[in-house]
DNA sequence: CCGGCATGTTAATAAAAATTGACAGCAAGG
DNA sequence: CCTTGCTGTCAATTTTTATTAACATGCCGG
């Protein structure tokens, strides 16, 4: 019930893995096999319900193959990295809501995302707060902003920009994906 | 019973965790303490009885601090290093026999090795064997090496050069330790 | 429509790691 | 000499992870 993936530590290692792995062009059971563990290792580790040991880690990645350093050094992209490819970008949370941040918070203080909503995700009932300022421009669909007492549905196109001490919440309430481009000063997540 | 160190990795992780918690000036226990964790805990992963899970092993660097980006990139300095400080040499194996690389096989087709065997130390009844060339200097103590069918013991500033195809064995017989720095190509370890 | 075959997920069990609570060694100070 | 406090190690138990063997879903061809 726990989830291993919380801890603000800016690598999710379930996303991370699922990320590298549908990079190579596998299914959890191909790279299973190819790395002498069983698929549902596999699938538990990616949904963060289980967090490896290395040395069944350092089993998985050899089946894709890529090294221990490379993994996490994925945590930490070049420091002076100007452009940046869409795989590229670094995978921080998947599944209803995903972020995909470009270049690496360590060593900047402004955090650019690309975020993608599915039908109905939400950031949650508990509203979002953080010590920053944020805004973001909608590229596809729509999304419900709340910020305050304030609310709005916002279309392609359509922008916004707050202080991130104001309580907000994201709400996809369309029937497509909803993607976001947004940017965090300093960085939140 | 299990050596979860074997893999010809190049990475001995309960090495390098002992390495960078006395380089942090801590004890078992107190690490343990900061981290969360137990110090058997430490105990058995530093002697490689056990592989931790990576939450584990995040909880310990964190006591240090140390990210498990920096702890991993240990594994791959960098490319093109000139200098290494005495506490940058790599440690591939510590206990009765030590080694501490300089700089990144990975890139070079050298290996300098400061080497130091505790009284009684042995390479081992086996004799090593590899498709190498070797030398090396003693710098302090005495060393039996023996090489094919014959046998020396050198002291500080004797020195060996030999195909390491031969099969040969180093042994300090003496009452303090024994360091050398050696060198072999193409790296071995 | 179905059957076949791929995907990822999940419950129960086996295997491995973490904790608890010891133990032995060593150095400093009575 | 003994005590005190530190060090690291280790066996037995608890907790967590990995495997086994299901299950559900989706896609394609018949």
């Amino acid at each position: 019930m726990s989830d291993l993936s919380s801890g603000k530590d800016n690598f999710d290692l379930g996303v991370r893995l699922r990320y590298v792995r549908q990079n190579a062009g596998l299914s959890q059971r191909e790279l299973a096999k190819r790395a002498g563990v069983t698929n549902a290792a596999i699938s538990l580790i990616e949904n963060n319900q289980s967090s490896p040991s290395v040395s069944s880690l350092k089993k998985v990645l050899d089946g894709i193959p890529m090294s221990l350093t490379d993994f996490f050094a994925l945590e930490t992209p070049e420091e002076n990295r100007v452009f940046f490819s869409a795989s590229d970008l670094v995978p921080l949370a998947s599944g209803d809501v995903s972020f995909r941040q470009v270049g690496d918070m360590r060593h900047h203080n402004l955090q650019i995302l690309h975020e993608r909503y599915a039908p109905g995700a939400d950031t949650g009932r508990t509203m979002l707060q953080h010590d920053s300022e944020e805004g973001g421009v909608v590229i596809e669909g729509e999304i419900e902003l709340t910020v305050g007492d304030r609310k709005s549905i916002l279309k392609a196109g359509d922008a916004y920009l707050f202080d991130s001490r104001q309580p907000h919440r994201f709400r996809n309430v369309g029937k497509v994906d909803c993607v976001i481009i947004s940017a965090c000063t300093p960085p939140y997540l």
